[in-house]
DNA sequence: CAGGAGCGCTAGCGGTGCTAGAGTTGTCGG
DNA sequence: CCGACAACTCTAGCACCGCTAGCGCTCCTG
């Protein structure tokens, strides 16, 4: 039995290494230059084995962004905390979420702009997933009011998701956008 | 000189033809569907022509892009101008900017989403484009406080933009998207 | 040690955007 | 009126894409 089990291990580490391989390639040239002929090549195997392991290139993108996904919550997390002040955490967040966009454009667009099927929104969503949307939900809570709070979150959300892929896309200046996530900030804030 | 003018007018003709053919075809089966090859066969010309009209399938979208903009700007401008209440009016032009991305998402995303090298937000803007943020900024215009204007068109922009985005990936459910625009509209308000 | 199952490989399918070069068409000067 | 030339369009093909059928090797099992 041991012999199968050392099998699936390695199948498992092979599993990892394609995810890697496709990540530090995404992050490395873009998407565009995510090929399985070139993925396979870096993996050190051929074409059909990345099929053994994933549906198809786009089930491959969906591991990558789950992934990567922990590690915006990650940093949504330590914003968040950065501070007490709860109209500072707002602003700390915010500035996370776009910094991170900025940062690592591949994972971003994967997690939230190219096409993937991953569950979004309902109970089977990868909890990384959950994870960063509740620390956005966490930080928006004390500027809730009479709204509600998942529905403030979603809509902040598309805000900073809207900043980001505009100025990534050249549709806005990059100069101002310190000055835009401060307005959305401010208009997402309680009035004191 | 009679000939050459002809000549000319035909060329014009047939851009026209083509960009018409790549707008219809878009709309009716996504820009996935859009191949150089469906669209040479559909104005019934062979590939190389296309390329003698324009550089590459990009400038293509990019001229179907500055006409479908054209067609947003007259959405929005009906909308701002349906009602002399500035906060009903910010309403109606959210409203329809979102309607505009449900009903013709093929035009959106070429507009919004796509990489075209168009350029935005500089005095070479197509006029179109310009009209189409300008209605935008005329509806903020009452709510702008003591923010920039041009920067809270583009931060209420952004708000929009992201909405229609992430819903239509999948990342937004559906249903609550009446009141997550609500929440934007509101909060792009100012208090009374 | 023979048989067989599992698995990774080579090769190839139908598609993409784009282009070189051949061939045809239509215009103008002699 | 005709032949040469210029303009233009088409056929054919390049290098690439995601994906898969089926052969052949390797390695475990009885």
């Amino acid at each position: 039995m041991s012999i199968q089990a050392r099998r699936e291990r390695e199948r498992a580490e092979r599993e990892r290494l394609i995810i890697t391989a496709a990540r530090t390639l995404a992050e490395a040239e873009g998407w565009e230059a995510v090929t399985t002929r070139r993925l396979a090549e870096q993996v050190e195997y051929s074409q059909p084995v990345l099929y053994s392991h994933f549906k198809g290139k786009d089930a491959i993108m969906a591991a990558v962004a789950v992934e990567g996904c922990a590690d915006l919550a990650v940093d949504l997390h330590a914003a968040r905390t950065s501070t007490d002040d709860p109209r500072q955490a707002l602003a700390a967040v915010g500035a996370a979420y776009a910094d991170f966009a900025e940062r690592r454009p591949a994972l971003y667009d994967v997690i939230f702009s190219l096409a993937v099927d991953l569950p979004f929104a309902t109970p089977e969503a990868p909890a990384p997933l959950q994870a960063a949307f509740g620390e956005l939900s966490q930080a928006l809570e004390p500027q809730v009011g009479d709204d509600d709070l998942g529905l403030l979150t979603e809509t902040f959300w598309s805000g900073l998701h809207g900043l980001v892929t505009l100025m990534r896309g050249g549709r806005l200046p990059r100069e101002a956008h310190d000055r835009r996530l401060a307005i959305l900030v401010d208009r997402f804030s309680q009035r004191p």
